[in-house]
DNA sequence: CTGTTAGCGCATTCAA
DNA sequence: TTGAATGCGCTAACAG
């Protein structure tokens, strides 16, 4: 049967405040008892409450995640890097998949808030202004890794930058007829910030910008697949094509590689994010890396501080990106 | 700030014990009180608090799920699957990356258990005796995933056939000379399961086995990379190389494609596990379907069931795979 | 250095 | 149908 700090102070032949100071290291107690006490302890397997302790001292220890989706890849690395600094800290993590359904998200973001976690980490959320009241209201640290919202404390990359940059390597190597596939309908997405780091490339390189090699598509293999498909059939179709990710830009290279094309020389192919299998494809795949592991560290250790109070230099932390030239380009 | 149940009670005029039923549905109240306690809960914005809730009920509506490391393919998808029904059930989940480190398995069983889980979920984990026997004195419902341990409830694929069954299908298909890429060093671990259906293949079909045709390797890329460039410069060099899973079945295609050989003229190659990507990359690998989702789903629902005393008809799932046949091979 | 006591916020038994 | 009282297991004054 499970024992409890009485069953211990009982058997110690001590008060429950002595066996609590025991289990907490108080340095306050005598070394004979604090012998005393731990063989007990180790006789009875006894394991401290952590509910009960957490109802005593308001904190729990715990900190919520809410992901869109864990088995997309990108998250995993994210939320590893998360893990790491918490259980360092000795934080033990909720993952919820909200599909970015706000709906899940506002649910999820109740059920961590009952639970009484110590903090929340929001990655890649949309972020409604309904989710944004709740973080105000209930008054929970909350990080937002990956997607930046008025003063919620977060850490990005700057993906206009990114795009541009990447879209402007492709120019340096002579592409001028360069198509991109992205999500051109998201609202206050990530993508739109690609598209206008894409065209801005072109502007200031005097490339006409073409709508046709503009392709709107979600975010999976197949809208890479077929945007490329697409773009392959036209009359004067594009030398290079950039993909929003690296999922879409695998489906690119498939595609092109089933219509005979070499890589890089007929088409050359770009992607963003660097997930891990962006390297291990043949051809590898040219990309924007983003330090996944990193901000989801640096999410974390931002959180640690705001749930201490520490003061921080900034609440928006924008990382470092870089350009890895690889084989498809 | 905050608000609890007595602040409730205060400004409703009534006791706590009625907002308590209020809270938890309890059909005895009076609609009218009812109404006038939701309508207070309402305006101060009254959640209540799951830690004290636990304390007193003892069950807190989360599961604990112990896992190798998140950002390993494969993984990802079986932490959804448990999501998905543990969200479906209201169970929360929290996240424990292992590095199958027994030290770290133990501790997190340790932390787990502090923080009252209603059970834990082990993914591909070793089950060291010590581990074994926390379980049982623990006594906390603990169902294993992909690996199986004396009596410890399970949901697995009989691996050992699958893997007989994917080298029978190359034998089938002309193959004589055909090479494994596993790990050989494994004590009770899945790839000694692998390498015993490949050996059971080969003598049925009357092939002398050659160890210079088994690699004992890790699990990644790099392995199955490193594996199949020490292959192909044997002398009498294989036709067929089994991956163990997709990750090093992908270092094997890299490797195969830079030697500038035709994939699946010159070498066949077959992996296992159907990561997501083993379907997108070029050419396609054939591979063995784990259903990685439904094992997820499965040995949450028999959590659940353990956890709620329900009988169940086998603590020990075994799930069908299937090959599938892909560019490959 | 140690023990007594008072809650933390809630569910629940027992009376009313 | 409701309320008062008790205790879940623990920490933290406070007193000794």
């Amino acid at each position: 049967m499970k024992s409890n700090i009485k069953d211990v102070a009982k058997k110690a032949g001590v008060s429950i405040s002595t066996v609590s100071r025991v289990v907490n290291e108080s340095k306050v107690v005598r070394q004979e008892t604090y012998k005393k006490v731990m063989k007990v302890i180790k006789e009875l397997g006894y394991k401290p409450n952590a509910i009960a302790r957490s109802l005593k001292i308001k904190t729990t220890k715990t900190i919520g995640i809410l992901i869109p989706d864990i088995s997309i890849h990108l998250y995993p690395e994210i939320v590893r890097g998360i893990e790491d600094i918490a259980n360092m800290y000795k934080y033990n993590i909720f993952l919820c998949n909200t599909d970015l359904d706000s709906e899940k998200e506002l649910q999820y973001y109740d059920a961590l808030s009952e639970k009484q976690v110590d903090g929340i980490i929001l990655i890649s959320s949309i972020i409604s202004d309904e989710l944004n009241n709740k973080i105000k209201e209930y008054e929970i640290p909350t990080v937002s890794i990956g997607s930046d919202y008025k003063e919620i404390p977060s850490v990005t990359i700057d993906k206009k930058r990114a795009s541009k940059e990447i879209v402007d390597y492709l120019i340096d190597r002579g592409h001028n007829r360069i198509a991109i596939i992205t999500d051109t309908k998201a609202i206050k997405s990530k993508s739109l910030e690609k598209l206008n780091g894409y065209k801005e490339a072109l502007k200031e390189a005097n490339i006409e910008y073409d709508e046709r090699l503009v392709i709107s598509g979600g975010y999976h293999f197949k809208d890479g697949y077929e945007g490329a498909r697409h773009l392959l059939r036209l009359k004067d179709g594009p030398s290079a094509i950039f993909a929003a990710n690296d999922e879409m830009a695998i489906g690119v290279v498939r595609a092109v590689l089933e219509l005979g094309l070499n890589i890089p020389n007929e088409i050359a192919v770009v992607g963003f994010d660097n997930i891990d299998m962006s390297a291990k494809v043949f051809p590898s795949i040219t990309t924007v890396a983003q330090p996944l592991y990193e901000m989801g560290a640096i999410g974390m250790r931002v959180l640690t501080k705001i749930i201490n109070n520490e003061c921080l230099e900034t609440t928006k932390v924008v990382l470092n990106y870089s350009l890895l030239e690889r084989e498809s380009s």
